[in-house]
DNA sequence: CGCCTTCTTGACTCCTGTCAAGTCCCGTGG
DNA sequence: CCACGGGACTTGACAGGAGTCAAGAAGGCG
C-alpha cells in the first residue's frame, strides 16, 4: 500500500520536492499518492472546495475559467514539475484540467500545509515558485490587453518552441516541434478564437516564416522574423 | 536616527508585519526606513535591479509594464498595507509607479530576504498574500480576454465601490465615492482607450445606472443593475 | 473506406481604436 | 472677482481588426 512513491518519481530533482533531502522527503511520501489522469479530465472544479495538492509528474494542464454567459479563458499552463493546486483557499477560484494524459503526485490540501509549516525549505520554494507565477500571469495580462492577434500567436509559437524538445535537421537549421495543445486550447489561452488563431499560422505560413507540415508540427523556418512580431517591435 | 518607525505605522496589524509580535518586529525595525513618495513617482522600473521590498503605508501604487513600441498596460493596483517589490528575482519585470501622493515603509531586498527566512511567520503571510495576488492576476487575465468595455468599467466601478470608503446618504441608499484614478489610469488598468471608458461612463449615465456629479466622483443609482452588467449575466 | 472531429477559408458585421474637435474643471494671476 | 490657461474629460466621425456564421477540407480512428 504505502508505496515509496518519491522513489522512481520522474520530476524528484526539478519539482517543489527538489528542496527537500531523503529524510524530510518521508513526510510528504507519507501524504502522496500517485495518480493517472485522461485527457480533458477536469481534477478541481472553480467554484469547488479546493481539497487536494500534487505536482504534476507528467502530461500538461490548463488553468481556467468562464464567465457567466459561458466564454472561457486559460489562464495558465502547468508542465511536467509544476505545482498545482490551491494551498490555503478554501475553494478554487479556476478549474485545472488535463490537456493530454497526465500523472500527478497528490496531496490532501490540510496534510499538505501543515508540512509546508514543518519544513521551511519547502515554504520557500513554493514562494518562489508562486512569486514566478505572479510575474508569468502578469506578462500575460499584458499580452491579452495589448497585444494584436499576430503578436500573440507569434510569442505563443516561440514559448512553445523553447518549451517543446523539437527536432533540428542541424544546428541552427530550422525547429520542428508538435504543439501540445489544439487550436481550440491555444485560442483559449491566447484570448482569441480558433478561427483567428488558424488563420494568423496561415499569414505566417504564406509569409514564409513558419511551415506546417500537418498534424500539429509546427517548423520555424525564419526564426528571427518570428520573434520580431512577438516582441512587437 | 534609528526611529521606532513600526510604533506608530497605521497598517501595522493588517500589514505582512501583522503576523509578528513586537519583540519579532524588532529585526524589521531595524532594517525599515520610511519614506515619502510624489504622485507620479516610480520607485521601482521594468528592467532594473529589484532592490527594494516594502508595505504600502498610504497612498496607491500600479504595477505596469509597457510593450516595445509604447503600448502600456496596468497589471496591478497596490492599497495601503499591500507589500511592493519582488524579492528573490535579480531584475524586477514591471514597473511601480504612485498613482497619488503615498508613504511607503521600505526595505534592502537581500536584507528582508534574510528576515523572511527568519521568521517563518513573515514567510507564510508573503506566501498566502502571493497565492492571492495570483489569484487576482488571473481574474484580470479573464477580464481581458474575455470582457467587453461595458463590462469591464462595470466591474472596474463594483470593485472601486467596495474598496473606497464613500458616502451614502442613507443605508442602502445610493452611494458615491471619488475614484482614486484618473479616466488615463482606468483605461491602462482596463486595457481600453481613455475614449472608450469615458463612452462606456456616459453610457451608464444615460441608462441612469450611475451618476457623475464631476470630479471624479461616481455615485451608483442602480447597484443590481450595475453587478449585472459586470458579471457578465 | 467512411465517419467524425479538427482545422481552414470566406463573407460580413460590429466593437473598439484612432484622429480630431470641443467642453469642463480648477488653479493662477491680474 | 473674474479672465485666462492648461490638463482632464467628453463627444463625434471614421476605419480596421477580430468575432460570428457558414461551408468545406483535412486528418485520425475504427
Amino acid at each position: 500500500m504505502s508505496k515509496r512513491v518519491c522513489e522512481d518519481c520522474g520530476v524528484r530533482e526539478v519539482g517543489l520536492c527538489g528542496s527537500l533531502d531523503d529524510a524530510e522527503l518521508a513526510d510528504l511520501n507519507k501524504i502522496g499518492r500517485r495518480r493517472h489522469i485522461e485527457r480533458g479530465e477536469t481534477i478541481a472544479w472553480a467554484g469547488d472546495e479546493s481539497q487536494t495538492c500534487g505536482n504534476v509528474l507528467s502530461g500538461m494542464f490548463k488553468v481556467s475559467a468562464a464567465l457567466a454567459d459561458g466564454r472561457e479563458q486559460t489562464v495558465g499552463l502547468l508542465y511536467p514539475a509544476d505545482f498545482v493546486g490551491r494551498p490555503y483557499a478554501s475553494t478554487n477560484d479556476f478549474s485545472i484540467t488535463a490537456l493530454s494524459d497526465a500523472e500527478v503526485c497528490v496531496f490532501p490540501a490540510t496534510a499538505f500545509e501543515e508540512t509546508l509549516e514543518q519544513h521551511t525549505k519547502l515554504e520557500r520554494e513554493l514562494l518562489r515558485r508562486t512569486l514566478s507565477s505572479l510575474d508569468e500571469a502578469r506578462e500575460r495580462q499584458l499580452m491579452l490587453a495589448r497585444a494584436s492577434a499576430g503578436e500573440r500567436v507569434a510569442s505563443f509559437l516561440m514559448v512553445m518552441a523553447r518549451k517543446t524538445s523539437g527536432m533540428r535537421p542541424s544546428p541552427e537549421g530550422p525547429l520542428t516541434f508538435d504543439l501540445p495543445l489544439s487550436r481550440g486550447a491555444i485560442a483559449e489561452v491566447l484570448g482569441l478564437t480558433i478561427e483567428t488563431v488558424s488563420r494568423q499560422m496561415t499569414k505566417l505560413r504564406a509569409a514564409g516564416i513558419i511551415a506546417l507540415p500537418g498534424g500539429r508540427a509546427v517548423t520555424i523556418l525564419r526564426e528571427a522574423a518570428l520573434e520580431e512580431i512577438a516582441t512587437a517591435a
